[in-house]
DNA sequence: CTAATTTTTGTCCATGCGTTCAGAAAACGG
DNA sequence: CCGTTTTCTGAACGCATGGACAAAAATTAG
């Protein structure tokens, strides 16, 4: 019997395989785009044969979507440890923005790459990935600026709005970033929050 | 010599079918998604044949682009004409705001097969239409933004910075219709525009 | 009415895709 | 060492696509 991994029932030859794969079609859509990233191209770029893939994958479908999970769930990771050090809401508010820019600043292949299949890709039914998502990431701002108003931190406006702002607003630096690659992410971070603070900032509405 | 339009020397019959094919196109693209809008299917939904496509349009690709150009013209210009009876700054930004939600609202369709568009076809070089669209609508609204400013209508802030997070919160808006069919557009522009109008205020920060 | 031109049609083609498959190669267990 | 299992390969498949083409149909002009 092989020595086994966790509860997957994977070999470690199969999870490095695996990895490698995933690894592979994250370069390979970062590089030529959703569309023109086939499962040959793919192959080709983690120099193997095409079949492997199919060996170790049910299909594209599961390969995609195991792409998109292992880079959002390491983002999710990167903005909860940047949240634990925080004391204040508004300092909670601020750290999920520049938590979740800097996660895409060093790592922009792997955050290109999820939202390029998020965006593009469609299961059977036609519906796209970014639609079947859960809304974990808007409900945490919404909880941040709920708490932030009762605590005073914050005024009064319609919060769920004011998450969905800023949830659209992280997704366009992505856009921004590739219309100009010599864009400062942290600079940008920091009037990003300075714009959003002066919304939610207590006082006459 | 058949009658022609304007300076483009196409005759009605022709722009007539082009139309009609551009038509198709949207229909199709709105309802199939943009990887599964072939030419096949565009030529079924308009009832002609596919060869008739071909021979009114270079190739799939002009075509496409005639169909973002309509659309994006079509919006500008409702927007432009809601512009064209405010009096204030800040009543501009509201209008910018709330009339590209009005047009969403009323042509569902084709903003949506534009959308569907721009993010995911790509010229031969790979590059999205969204990359390569001007910035006209940005520029627009960073010279509400900074006339506002002059005029005492907003307080100091990075105009820059609010621009783009007004676009991206407009863009925003359709995935959240998407997700939720039954979304009051009114009501979301009323709150989007309280919202905006509540980060550009005058005052400290 | 006839000839020329415009427009439409159905068919065909080359290409690329994801997946399947039999068999080769490698790794493993006893 | 040999038999078994896992892993990999290259070829083949069915399918869909965008485009090209000759011929048919419709429209126009004289």
């Amino acid at each position: 019997m092989r020595s086994e991994n966790g509860s997957t029932g994977r070999s470690f030859v199969e999870v490095a395989r695996r990895r490698q794969i995933i690894d592979a079609a994250i370069e390979t859509v970062a590089e030529r785009g959703y569309a023109n990233a086939s499962l040959a191209h793919i192959a080709t770029t983690a120099g193997i044969s095409k079949s492997v893939i199919s060996y170790h994958f049910a299909g594209k479908e599961e390969l995609l979507r195991e792409v998109v999970t292992a880079v959002f769930d390491e983002c999710g990771e990167a903005v909860g440890a940047a949240l634990a050090s925080c004391r204040t809401w508004t300092e909670r508010l601020a750290a999920t923005i520049t938590g979740q820019l800097e996660y895409l600043r060093d790592h922009r292949t792997r955050w290109l790459a999820a939202s390029e299949i998020v965006i593009s890709h469609r299961d059977e039914s036609g519906t796209p990935l970014y639609l079947q998502s859960g809304d974990e990431e808007i409900e945490g701002i919404v909880g941040i600026l709920e708490a932030g108003r009762d605590a005073g931190e914050f005024g009064a406006f319609d919060v769920r709005i004011a998450a969905l702002t800023v949830v659209h607003g992280l997704d366009g630096v992505l856009t921004e970033w590739q219309k100009d690659e010599s864009l400062d992410l942290d600079d940008y971070g920091r009037r990003l929050v300075a714009f959003i603070l002066r919304a939610v900032r207590p006082g006459a509405s």
